[in-house]
DNA sequence: AAGTGGTCTAGACCACTAG
DNA sequence: TAGTGGTCTAGACCACTTT
């Protein structure tokens, strides 16, 4: 049974759940808290930070979600031995790879409005030939050519420059303009480059590239972007916990 | 604003907020609650269905998590437009292909004891050379090779017989054993096929394979299974839906 | 100004697990 | 039997969005 300091500040705009989530959290991380072991129970830990105990369950209902502690009935709360690993999130590469101090460049090889095809048409969910934005980025780190990524966006989105492609990832942008995205249905599948994607990517015709296409929708359910993006498999590969709720 | 008939029995064993939410989401999928529709507030959604606020919330938090409806503050609760695929589970490929009625066949390959290697140990977190469960299996569907799966487990878990992995997953083995999975780290990657490999898939040599590794540990942080899969690029992709919370 | 979801409280009873 | 988390209630006040 550990015992971290935990203080809860109310005055701050910061929800008592998350403070007290957040301080959890950061006891896991620095190794206070120690895998396997048992934290208090909520009554105890309610008691001690002088919250209720709806407040101190949400908080530890974010951390198992998180995948960083368990539950068991009956017997306790524990923190979870397996190391947790970034999952796959409603984030873009570009943010990934910054993340990850990787210092990605990008190279915006075309941005140009054009009449949508049928596969982002319906995917973006307007009619077959309705002007859409296309684009596509060649994404390298440390001067490696890493993906080369395809969006189509509706026009009336964003304003986008190539500029600005260059130095910010495209997630950063239409968070920037007020887009919230919420949900995003993705597919990753594997399949041979072609010459074309070959050459840009410095690899040869025939190698295994790992793709990935997703669709993703703001909170108003609308079709903000459809994605066709391939990989290098030599360079990256997607990793992901799986919580079992 | 829709209105579905909404009843609870309280003398069910389910609870209530899951009840409710069960019986949202049937709407939902029948049709009955349209894409981008707006619920009730929260309070009527309570009152009528003779449920508390804070329960009323519990089973609209897990319709959110799923993915099926978006909460927005001074607005409402609105079904999600986009539709939602079946997100990547902690479940086996055999559960997933029965669900998704491919008729899935499997042929052992190998199940033996052998000293496990080093990737095997460090990833079961036992010494390297303590004895483990080795097993290859090939599945088909529709009598196609589909993936060539190798699993590793701690001696100790379960008992695995080549007849039993036929007809059953082994996640249902494991289930059935009384083992509960809680949480597992994978890596989603690609890479051209060995020539053992493609013999196997009936594939040649070279061609793209979507290679899936994959670390099970139970609800006491104990790795149960280290898993490397490899999937023929061309039958198998995966799917999963990313909801920001 | 009115209506919405977000947060929070202080209790209560139940189901499950362990010794 | 004792202790744990799971569920549930009936309120309260606040922050945000829309009208």
């Amino acid at each position: 049974m550990q015992r971290p300091a935990l203080t809860v500040d109310r005055n701050s705009p910061v929800p008592l759940y998350f403070q007290l989530a957040e301080q959890l959290e950061a006891a896991i991380v620095a190794g206070t808290l120690t895998p396997g072991s048992r934290l208090e129970n909520e009554i105890e830990l309610a008691d001690r930070c002088g919250l209720s105990r709806p407040t101190v369950r949400q908080a530890i209902q974010h951390l198992v979600d998180k995948g960083l502690l368990v539950r068991k009935r009956g017997v306790g709360t524990q923190v979870v031995q397996a190391q947790v690993k970034r999952p796959i999130e409603l984030t873009s590469l570009y943010d990934d790879l910054v993340a990850s101090q990787r210092s990605p460049r990008t190279k915006v090889l075309e941005l140009a409005t054009a009449p949508a095809g049928d596969e982002a048409a319906k995917n973006l969910g307007v009619p077959p030939g309705t002007p859409v934005i296309r684009l596509r980025r060649l994404r390298l780190t440390d001067s490696e050519p890493l993906a080369l990524l395809t969006n189509h966006l509706p026009v009336d989105i964003v304003d986008l420059t190539a500029e600005r492609l260059e130095s910010n990832g495209l997630y950063e942008i239409l968070r920037a303009t007020g887009v919230n995205l919420r949900i995003a249905n993705q597919t990753i599948g594997a399949r041979a480059a072609t010459t074309a994607e070959a050459t840009l990517l410095d690899e040869r015709r025939g190698v295994p590239l790992l793709t990935m296409t997703r669709t993703a929708f703001d909170d108003n359910g609308r079709a903000i972007e459809f994605a066709t993006h391939v990989y290098r498999a030599s360079r990256y590969s997607f990793t992901l916990t799986l919580v079992e709720r």
